[in-house]
DNA sequence: TTTTTGTCAGAACAAGCGTTCGGCACAAAA
DNA sequence: TTTTGTGCCGAACGCTTGTTCTGACAAAAA
C-alpha cells in the first residue's frame, strides 16, 4: 500500500469526524468545504485513489454512498441474564417461554467471547458455594445451553441425590463421574452417572469488582 | 406516544436493514421502494411523524438526513492485553511507551464494565499463583492505573520484600496493611505499609473456557 | 529540452433528491 | 347534514450532488 497524501489522511479522518457528528456519510462537496480543498473534482480524485487503497468503498452515482472500510465491524452481543444460580437449587434452563420473558438484567460482551455458540444465556451467581469453581457470589456465569458434554468441560452439573448444582469440570471414568473443581487445591467429587445431569455448559465467567 | 401505523413501524424496520446492509441512511425514495409506497409525500408525511414522536432525526433539505435515534449507542471499547500478570514479577505500567506498542491482543468488553474508569488495560494471568483471588491461569484481568487505593478495593500490589505481585483487597490498619484474598477461605497476608506498592486497580475480570 | 505523470481548478451536465401543493377518499365529530 | 382530521396520491419545483470535461501547473522522467 502506497502512502497517503496529506489531503487524503485529511480526507479520512474528515470522513470519520463527519461521521460521528452527524450519523451519515457527507457529500462530496461536504468534504469540499470541510477540507478546505477548492474543487469537487479534486475531492472526487482523491475519493478515487482512497477507493483503490482499499480504504473506502464508493456506492456510484448516490449521494453520501461512502463506507469506510476500516471502521469496527465487531458487534456488542447482548447476553440475558435470566436467573441466579446457587447450590440447591436447579439453574433455570432458559425455553421458549424464558426468551420471551424479560432478563433480570442484561451483560453487554464482545462477539469473540460468545462466537459460534449459538444462543448464549448468563446466570448471576448467588452465594459463595461456587467457590471452588473460583466462582465468586456475584459474578456472572455464561452459558450455552447443553445435555452433553466432553471430558474436561466445564459444566452446570445438577446433583440428583444431593438436590445441588454446581460448577465443575466434568471427567468420565470407567462407571463413575468425577467432578473436578477448577481450583487444583480442591478435592474432585465422584459420583454415579445415574447422579449428574448436565444443564449447561460454562463458556465465560464476567466478575464487575 | 401515540401507537404506530403499521406503515410507519414498516419505514422503521426498513430503516434499520437498510443501514445495516448499505452503511448510510436511505432516500425518501429508497424508503419509497423498499416499503411499497406509491408516493414520496407519503414517505415525507410518515417521516415527519416518526420525527414528532422521536424516533428518528431528520435533517432537513439534506439527502439521507435521517438518524435512527433509537439504534444502540452503546460501544464495544477495546481493552488492550499489554502483558502477563505473575507471582515474582512486577506488572508493566502502562507509559506513554507502552501505549504506542502493540497490545499482545485485544479484548472487547462492553462500556459498561469500564464507564467513566478512564483509561483501562488488561493483563493475562499466568500461572495459579493469583488463585486465592479467584483468579486462574489464562484468566484476563482488567486494570486501571491507580497508586492508590481505598479500603476495600482489589488491587494489585508488589510486595517488595517477597518480589511478588498479587491480586488482593486492600485494608488499612493501625500501624499495618491487611491483604485479604477474595476467597473469604484463605488467610490474609499482614504486611507494612513500607513493603506495598499499588500497581494498580483491579476493575473486573474475565475468563474464557 | 520535451514528454509524461500526478495534482488541482473551474465549469457544466444530468440525474438524484427533499419538499410542497392541490386534490381525493374515508371516517369521526359537530 | 357539514366540518374536521387523517392518510394518501401524483406531479412539479428547485436545490443537491456525483460525475465528467477542459485546461493549468509543477515535478519527474525521457
Amino acid at each position: 500500500m502506497k502512502t497517503l497524501s496529506s489531503k487524503q489522511k485529511k480526507i479520512l479522518s474528515f470522513l470519520r469526524k463527519f461521521r460521528e457528528e452527524k450519523d451519515y456519510p457527507p457529500t462530496v462537496r461536504d468534504i469540499l468545504k470541510g477540507c478546505k480543498i477548492s474543487s469537487t473534482s479534486v475531492v472526487d480524485y482523491n475519493l478515487k485513489i482512497l477507493e483503490r487503497e482499499g480504504l473506502i468503498r464508493r456506492d456510484r452515482e448516490v449521494s453520501r454512498g461512502i463506507e469506510l472500510l476500516d471502521r469496527d465491524r465487531r458487534r456488542l452481543v447482548p447476553v440475558p441474564v435470566i436467573g441466579y444460580i446457587a447450590a440447591g437449587e436447579p439453574i433455570p434452563v432458559p425455553s421458549s417461554d424464558t426468551w420471551e420473558m424479560e432478563p433480570l438484567e442484561t451483560v453487554e460482551v464482545g462477539s469473540d467471547l460468545v462466537q459460534g455458540k449459538g444462543s448464549v444465556f448468563a446466570l448471576k451467581v448467588k452465594g459463595t458455594s461456587m467457590i471452588d469453581a473460583l466462582i465468586n457470589d456475584g459474578d456472572v456465569v455464561l452459558m450455552q445451553q447443553a445435555v452433553t458434554a466432553d471430558d474436561g468441560d466445564m459444566v452446570a452439573a445438577w446433583l440428583k441425590a444431593e438436590e445441588e448444582t454446581t460448577l465443575k469440570k466434568l471427567y468420565r471414568e470407567r462407571d463413575r463421574i468425577r467432578l473436578q473443581p477448577a481450583n487444583t487445591t480442591m478435592k474432585p467429587i465422584y459420583t454415579s452417572p445415574d447422579n449428574v445431569e448436565v444443564q449447561g455448559r460454562v463458556v465465560g465467567v464476567i466478575r464487575q469488582v
